[in-house]
DNA sequence: ACCTGAACACCGTTCAAGT
DNA sequence: ACCTGAACACCGTTCAAGT
């Protein structure tokens, strides 16, 4: 009997996880046997059950990962003097840092996250969250006047979280490669959704 | 030894691809067993894997369906008077007829297409016949000065298509229930992205 | 051609046993 | 607490045998 070792919990945990992404990456999730994960992570299958309860579980840290990641990228955008500035910045930072490996792996777990309803609370939290934090830059921005009234705080925020993660989706179907091809493209067309100024109705 | 008959051939594959859609539905892509749609469709496993050659095939049969249903409702608004009245038509049409089924049938769906590398191949040649379509449509109404050109036709129709799947997904996320609520916010949205009218930059 | 059901290699998960 | 590896019930797919 020992006592239980944070560290140690940590550093295997995250191991696990980052062998369990490359092999989903590689050969999805569900050709991806705990044998596969087990031998990446170089350790047996009653080892990986102690970190992780189950396959799905795996699943959810990566989750946990995005949500995070996302979490930090827009909460950046509070406060910001420009915000459709700052949304752009964020964009180039999103575009120069995502990997291949990131996408397919999002979409793998996109897809997880409908068919277990433990993930699928999760990543509804998670996607309020990141509407309400965008939603706040975004109505700090119409109160400037920088931003078109047309549309709700919520509502601009809803379309912008939509219309980012569609591209990203196109991107990942048609090779990641091209997502900078997309990204005047997106920018274009979230200045036509967002700024000041009106269209013909 | 008899004949290839292919009406019972149309029929089974039908009966087979219901029965594997309503499986998929309750239980999710990988938690349906082959033994749960040989139940569901009332034959043995040997049947089954005589009209679909694996599981994957039965997906790239619901992809086809998916495809065809798309190419549908796009070519109608080739040659429409009023593009925008036509896009909130088909809009209307889509939300009226959309269940949740045709939803997470379509997540599941999304995902698998792009694990399986042939799946993936049909599902780019798809996505492409739709910008395709909708881009033809779009470059109709932009000369006869219905809609922005700031713009091209082939990226207003890729940012459409983004919307859209990203509103869908994120109806799918949070209840199907409420893509009715969100339908009058989609159409504020591409009317700003593409209708006649500036933007201050 | 169309259909059955037993059989094959393999899967996610558990658990007694070790340290 | 942490770790092993054999064992369990089950999976997708095949195939000899029937009509």
């Amino acid at each position: 009997m020992r006592t239980r070792d944070d560290d140690l919990n940590k550093t295997r945990s995250a191991t696990i996880l980052s062998a369990a992404g490359d092999c989903f990456v590689r050969n999805g999730f569900h050709s991806t046997s705990m044998k596969d994960i087990c031998s990446a992570a170089g350790m047996s299958p009653g080892t990986l059950y102690h970190y992780f309860r189950s396959k799905a579980d795996i699943i959810a840290g990566i989750v946990e990962g995005e949500r995070a990641a996302t979490q930090l990228i827009l909460s950046r955008l509070t406060d910001a003097p420009d915000f459709m500035q700052a949304l752009f910045v964020a964009l180039d930072a999103l575009a120069g840092s995502i990997t291949e490996r990131d996408l397919i792996l999002h979409a793998e777990v996109s897809a997880e996250v409908l068919r277990r309803p433990e993930l699928r609370v999760r990543a509804r939290a998670a996607d309020d969250e990141a509407r309400d934090w965008l939603a706040a830059a975004i109505a700090e921005a119409q109160a400037r006047g920088e931003l078109t009234r047309s549309l709700s705080a919520h509502e601009a925020a809803v379309c912008v979280l939509a219309l980012i993660d569609g591209m990203l989706w196109r991107a990942t179907l048609h090779e990641a490669a091209d997502l900078g091809d997309r990204l005047e493209t997106l920018k274009q067309a979230l200045t036509r959704l967002l700024a000041e100024g009106e269209v013909r109705r």
